[in-house]
DNA sequence: CTCTTTATTGCACACGTGTGCGGCAAAGTC
DNA sequence: GACTTTGCCGCACACGTGTGCAATAAAGAG
């Protein structure tokens, strides 16, 4: 791999002349750079970032931290951040954490060490365990969709209130009065301001919150399951229910279909995500579609803003859209 | 950020002292490293990757090329790789290449700027275009399930030629005898094996292939979709079918439900990958569990054998499994 | 006490690139 | 012709780390 010397001894001048001809320096007679450009061209000559790096103090390179790159709402987000950051000649460096705090510092020491110019946390679980390791180092950071994003200034996220708001209204609006919500683990902040949005849609009907109709899962398929049956052995049980996320959905529509529910006829399930899966449940699912790459893109985008020393917006909240498929309808009669 | 000049000035020795009491050298005096190690520990000291890289000429990165880290396939897959390359203190680059020639150059030009240590790719559809440009340079790649291995040395992938012969004697041995096998485009590779795993249980049942039963998909479920209203317009239609992958059977299911046939009693439906939606689906799918994070780990394993100066070994193909789910089950009545 | 061995540390260079400044020749000015 | 300006190029240093070799001091051997 031949550097920016071996050129120059080709060409018989010094690399410093090599290296502003490179960089079309007006220092350079024309036909002298040319020359070295053709020399260059033909020797194979690739710049090396390394050398470059370490000069210029900036790599050029930003890290990205994310549970796991397996989950497809995470992929669809990383899939954002890339593109952003390829469209600036931006690198991205993955590293998974596994929601594990040991393997976080090792990830984020790695991220020191290799110098990255940025770090992005796409977590939808963890946040704050980074927060004092992250905060210490002085490189910027911005947050994707965390629960805990208290120690860190710029973030991105959806607005949670207004959408569940949104879906809980298109179920009022189609007539159910019992609406149950199946939440994740208390104290996550997207679990929070999404029953939130749930009351408020309540309340602005003068509908009642019936405790009974609010129980937890945990975001999977299983607990999803085992809330709904708990639903639907109440005295009264719900003729629609709101879910946290698709994946408890999945678990329900799995719970309604062994008790030969009808969905929607007898039963209807709203969710929250749009992952790809719900196109292909039967019947697709109604849920709130989440930007995710266009929340990537603009994390990757405030980032960019920090390093080239302005003043971004510190936290975003993106609207999500609501996605009326077959899970939703009329409510039957009343058993 | 403080280099170990910094601390040398600090501890009143050279930096080459400090470099080597970080080091552990025995060449330093066991009181002095103590002492240069608490001074570097107190001015939180990290030591910089690309100023070791210069000099060591190797960057402990490894570059991957995906067309899309959205999808669930390659998520899994990087995931592997990841966790591979961590536990053997690699960093991951990742690119997306979107299938389009002229991103797949500029992502190739960037790792060979950063100067990555070797090269993983993971496509399902591309991989000959890389050809030219990736053997271009002398940096080792292995390839992941690509379609033209042709001109590489280093490969994983499944043996797609048992896994569907396994599959389709699945079916034999419920009864079938007239399976129809939805393929993707011709030329791909695993298109061609899967096929020809087919044709080969078959044979080995004496059963002939009819060309009616074979027809084409793009991968895709409108494709698939489309291709099973094909089938079951046939005067004579299928009692089962082996579907190119689970996408493709995606579309299928939903062409069976609008017809108001019923799954498994009136079509069995056999699928490929074993995405996370095949457990979701009603029926589950039927299908092929291709080990996606072990494909990424082994990779990333030969990989490191490379770059260690082995020889590992060159082309590797693992089994896939044959998952049984609901969407199988045998024959109806022939109408 | 002198010579040799051992232990510890510093000097100097290398890795590849970027850049301020000085040198030098050609061209222009009077 | 002497001086200034302009254009072009090289010298030398910096970035942070690693390492062969020399230097120095201490310790041991005779």
């Amino acid at each position: 791999m031949p550097s920016i010397k071996d050129i120059a001894r080709k060409a018989g001048v010094s690399h410093s002349t090599v290296s502003r001809a490179l960089h079309n320096s007006p220092l350079i007679g024309p036909e002298t750079a040319a020359r070295i450009r053709a020399i260059a061209k033909r020797s194979g000559y690739v710049p090396s970032a390394v050398a470059r790096s370490l000069v210029s103090r900036t790599t050029r390179t930003v890290g990205v931290v994310v549970t796991t790159i397996a989950d497809p709402f995470i992929g669809e987000v990383v899939e954002g951040i890339e593109s952003m950051a390829n469209e600036h000649r931006y690198s991205v460096i993955l590293a998974n954490s596994h929601a594990d705090p040991e393997l976080e510092i090792k990830v984020v020491d790695s991220f020191s060490e290799r110098r990255v110019d940025g770090i992005l946390v796409t977590a939808s679980r963890v946040g704050a365990l980074h927060g004092k390791r992250l905060a210490g180092t002085n490189v910027p950071i911005v947050l994707i969709n965390n629960q805990h994003p208290g120690d860190f200034v710029h973030s991105v996220g959806i607005d949670n209130i207004a959408a569940s708001r949104a879906i809980v209204t298109h179920l009022l609006e189609l007539g159910h009065r019992r609406i149950a919500y199946i939440g994740d683990r208390l104290g996550y902040q997207s679990d929070t301001e999404r029953f939130s949005g749930y009351r408020a849609a309540l309340k602005s009907r003068r509908i009642p919150v019936h405790a009974e109709l609010v129980v937890r899962g945990d975001g999977k398929p299983v607990e999803g399951e085992r809330a709904a049956n708990q639903l639907f052995q109440l005295g009264h049980p719900p003729t629609a229910i709101f879910c946290y996320n698709d994946m408890t959905a999945l678990g329900v529509l799995r719970a309604a279909g062994d008790r030969g529910l009808r969905v929607p006829d007898d039963i209807s399930i709203a969710a929250f995500d749009d992952l790809p899966v719900t196109s292909y449940t039967s019947p697709p699912l109604t849920t709130i579609r989440q930007p995710k790459q266009d929340m990537g893109r603009r994390a990757m985008s405030i980032l960019i803003q920090l390093l080239n020393g302005e003043k971004p917006e510190s936290r975003i909240k993106l609207p999500g859209e609501l996605i009326v498929r077959g899970s939703t309808g009329p409510p039957g009669r009343i058993p």
